[in-house]
DNA sequence: GTACATGCAAACCGTTTGCAGCCTA
DNA sequence: TAGGCTGCAAACGGTTTGCATGTAC
């Protein structure tokens, strides 16, 4: 089902500016701050108020049609749900996000159940260190 | 070497602010944020002013007396680095912070710089979910 | 005495809120 | 037509900054 038809089927209206905001996660290459989306929209539709674009994102993640992830850069970023999980290597060092597949953290995950009977959400993980780049 | 002695060792003033936060963050039985470091000292000596527990935080970071960690709960947290490392599972459901064994998170560290390159400070690192209790 | 450190106030930045008016359903 | 949604402006909370004064060395 798309998301225009979740927001419609549970009786919010669709407006201009949440197809907007929608769009511009759908399309944005990675997790993109409110800020940004702001900045983006706003030089093509002088009309969208940055209130809106924090409205609709609230809206949208309570829908769970975004998630929410904390990078620690000062600022909550997005990213569409249906694109999947991922989890991030931040660098200290170069501020650089990586994307880490699922796969790597599997046995924590398994480890942490088994060692502690704890169950682990790793959605939004995020670990820093120092990058590749920058270790060199 | 006390960490008074490393301060004056370069070069910086011990001043009755710093030895007041240093003291703050060394007793504190968690980790600490900037505005808690306040309340607590403000209470005892008026005269000491948010900006100098921020400067003074900012100091004794760069002299990696303390660590900061983001925690996602939009401010920074200081912990004494003297203290070592803590790892945390927090669940979710109930709050209870649960120690993690370093060697828990050896293998995954391992991964990362194997797989990635990415050599990961896990130091400060915290797990959400569901712990044991609350699963049942 | 001389920098460095502090108190103060004001600015900053990302985010939230109250309200009047607009527009989707 | 009616109530949800928006634009606007103002407030918010954590943090930073510029400047004059104060104080450790």
């Amino acid at each position: 089902m798309l998301c225009y038809e979740i927001l419609q089927e549970k009786g919010y209206r669709l407006t201009s500016q949440r197809v907007l905001v929608l769009k511009a996660i759908y399309h944005a290459e990675n997790h993109i701050s409110a800020e940004e989306i702001y900045e983006q929209l706003h030089e093509r539709f002088p009309y969208i108020h940055k209130s809106t674009i924090y409205r609709t994102l609230e809206l949208l993640s309570n829908l769970k049609l975004v998630t929410e992830s904390n990078l620690g850069d000062g600022c909550v970023r997005y990213h569409a749900a249906i694109k999947g999980h991922h989890h991030h290597l931040i660098c200290n060092l170069c501020g650089k996000a990586i994307n880490l597949e699922e796969l790597t953290l599997k046995p924590l995950k398994a480890a942490l159940l088994r060692e502690y009977g704890f169950e682990a959400d790793v959605r939004h993980m995020v670990i820093s260190g120092v990058c590749n780049d920058c270790l060199r």
